[in-house]
DNA sequence: GTTGAGCGTT
């Protein structure tokens, strides 16, 4: 296809600018920002439905709608003011968002999870399926060790960056299964602790389908994710590229298909040790966000961490302990009620609903437990975090958050 | 009916 522009305006019934498009067809974000500083995103009005609709944007890079750009006007999305308590953060935040940090020529690709793969799926047939979107340079079937059987997910990697935008964009049906590929937990870049992506969104009805929901959400900003547990549950996660566009909604009740859904934020989900110990941290003793195993830059530092711990009344012990307790999902409780049971795994996948039929036990060497209590360290509640406050509202640099969503 | 699946023996 070759180079076009298309137009684009601050608001609906402004004079449009035009803005050039790549080769591909495709429009940078980046090229949308250089004209409108802070953009985040494009919406037009549907022609059809009269509806504003969201331009698909994944990696700083915009879709063009079925059927083309064509005429229409497209109106600069930009993230929702939020209200912050002193000016100068959100003068930064802002900066930081505008996309000029979507800087092309140093993007690397990185291995990619493939999620939901059929049992009997190869490392041949990966190869085979994502050869046609580019250049794979590895691929991997995640089995176990002893019975050599698939775990149901593995890795890919593509020698181009675009190929691996293209990937993670969609959905893949792979020998009869719909599988996603995202970015690995390791992958994930660093976040702010607290400054969530994702949003909860409840009230949901049954019929407003995933696919809806990122239609939807794609007019404040680019949609990384969304989730509807399965079975229906009324509620769904959505999660954007851009915190501060999930931040924004918060607390916000939507129409979505006539359906007013309510917008709050997103609990961190738990069943990580490192969120959870983060949490256990903060929640204890007012340890702060350092976490226990320590691996950031920041905890070496002159006073020796080592004194922390006394006055924490935490010793490597102790954490050996806690770090075991939180390896499997129940945590303490986990740890009171060893009797061993096993427990078969329901079945429900992210995007667009699709059913796991096959059904698989997850047993770990760590038996699963029957207790049912679920731990309640979810809504930082506690008090004796005098500490805590303090510590991470300025910047501590954070590698992994854990808040990993 | 308002808080989610699964994440890499190197």
């Amino acid at each position: 296809m070759a180079e076009m522009y298309i137009r684009v305006a601050e608001e609906e019934n402004e004079e449009p600018m035009e803005i050039p498009s790549e080769d591909d067809g495709t429009v940078l974000l980046s090229t949308v920002a250089a004209q409108f500083p802070g953009a985040c995103g494009l919406r037009y009005r549907s022609p059809v439905s009269q509806c504003m609709r969201g331009v698909r944007l994944v990696e700083g890079v915009l879709h063009a709608p079925e059927n083309g750009w064509g005429n229409l006007v497209y109106v600069v999305n930009y993230p929702k003011e939020t209200v912050l308590p002193d000016n100068k953060r959100k003068m930064d935040e802002i900066d930081a968002s505008s996309a000029t940090k979507i800087k092309r020529g140093d993007q690397k690709t990185s291995d990619l999870i493939v999620l939901g793969l059929p049992w009997k799926t190869t490392e041949q047939d990966l190869k085979d399926y994502f050869n046609t979107f580019g250049e794979v340079i590895m691929v991997q079937v995640k089995r176990d060790v002893k019975t050599g059987n698939s775990k149901g997910f593995g890795f890919v990697r593509f020698a181009e960056w675009e190929a691996q935008g293209k990937v993670m964009s969609q959905r893949h049906m792979i020998d009869g299964r719909w599988c996603d590929c995202k970015l690995p937990n390791s992958k994930q870049g660093p976040d702010e602790p607290m400054r969530s992506r994702k949003v909860f969104v409840g009230r949901c009805t049954e019929d407003i389908t995933a696919d809806e929901l990122r239609q939807f959400f794609m007019q404040y900003g680019e949609v990384t994710d969304v989730f509807i547990p399965k079975p229906f549950r009324a509620f769904a996660f959505v999660t954007f590229a851009d915190d501060q566009v999930a931040a924004s909604l918060c607390g916000e009740d939507l129409i979505i298909k006539g359906v007013s859904v309510h917008i709050s934020n997103a609990e961190p989900k738990h069943n990580n040790t490192r969120q959870m110990m983060e949490r256990a941290g903060r929640f204890g003793n007012g340890f702060g966000g350092q976490g226990f195993g320590g691996n950031r830059s920041s905890m070496g530092g002159s006073s020796s961490s080592m004194g922390n711990f006394s006055n924490f009344n935490l010793n490597p012990a102790m954490m050996a302990a806690a770090q075991a307790a939180l390896q499997n999902s129940w945590g303490m409780m986990g740890m009171l009620a060893q009797q061993g049971q096993s427990a078969s795994s329901g079945t429900s996948t992210s995007g667009t609903s699709s059913t796991r039929d096959q059904t698989q036990t997850y047993s770990s060497g760590n038996s699963n437990y029957s207790s049912s209590a679920a731990l309640g360290w979810g809504s930082g509640t506690n008090s004796s975090g005098s500490g805590f406050n303090s510590s991470f509202g300025s910047s501590m640099d954070s590698k992994s958050s854990g808040w990993g969503m």
